[in-house]
DNA sequence: TTTGAAACACGGACCAA
DNA sequence: TTGGTCCGTGTTTCAAA
């Protein structure tokens, strides 16, 4: 799928603000509604556009706690992979799970309401996976950026 | 503000799928919509719900690669602070960026096309900034699970 | 909570460049 | 192939019972 200047636009806009109409978008991007409607549609279709969401306050709802978890695997443990992905993703406290590279093995954003939530987290769950070898947790006490927004500028992107 | 289940439920719904129409929405709760969309305006003008955002491919963008950096001020680094700040955000590529407790100071998010692009990124702008004395770099191989779902079952909130 | 009306957005048919 | 105009349908929004 090849995307032009005026798609990247429309993506621009629509990863700030999925409340925008089509003839909102059309009329910044100096198109007609429903031409515009049409590629906003086939962005979707090609799942450039994987879903629209709502973004929540944390704070608001009274889950101030951030926490970055570094975790390293047993060695024996990294045949059961399947199995540890299976559990991170029931947990809904793990917003994000990454493989990395380096000195450990993932990488895991972590949200609860307190410290005390997420010890007992870490002790129920987390310590508990029978494929954990060490986890180190560091608490995020503020946040400077987060966003959703990922990186459109020309140069940046294959077209 | 204080939130009923009802009102959780809908949060809960939202941030899943965010292109639900009111009346959706008003079905599963077991409310007619106009008393429903009643709920969701309030939760939106109490800023609960922050803003809609549409979520975008990031590999079908040509975004492969996510690293996540560990950066460490220098003592005096620290005054300028708002500084430091400023320029992380003037950085699309820099998705998230966290103050954290331990042994370094910031965990920055950061999405670029390739390896190449990351280098580019580090050498001309990270590394380049004057508070800056320590920055460990750790490439994001794979994506186990990735949400901007909160968890919202009861135990986890204050209501 | 239900009804309903006005305004608006969506999405199809069809034509022009 | 891509954009434009026209128009029917459904949704949102808000007032009134």
């Amino acid at each position: 799928m090849k995307l032009d200047k005026t798609d990247r636009k429309i993506l621009a806009l629509l990863q700030r603000d999925a409340s925008l109409s089509a003839s909102d978008i059309a009329e910044r991007v100096n198109l007609s509604q429903p031409p515009c409607w049409r590629r906003i549609k086939r962005l979707e279709e090609a799942g450039v556009i994987q879903r629209r969401v709502a973004l929540l306050d944390q704070r608001l709802l009274g889950l101030n706690v951030t926490v970055f978890a570094r975790v390293k695997l047993s060695a024996h443990g990294k045949k059961s992979l399947p199995e540890f992905e299976q559990q991170i993703g029931d947990i809904p406290e793990v917003l994000e799970c990454h493989t990395v590279m380096g000195d450990y093995d993932f990488l895991l954003k972590i949200v609860t309401r307190d410290i005390d939530a997420y010890e007992v987290l870490f002790r129920t769950r987390l310590s508990q996976m029978p494929t954990v070898q060490e986890i180190h947790s560091n608490a995020a006490i503020s946040r400077i950026k987060i966003t959703t927004e990922l990186p459109l500028e020309d140069g940046q992107l294959k077209t």
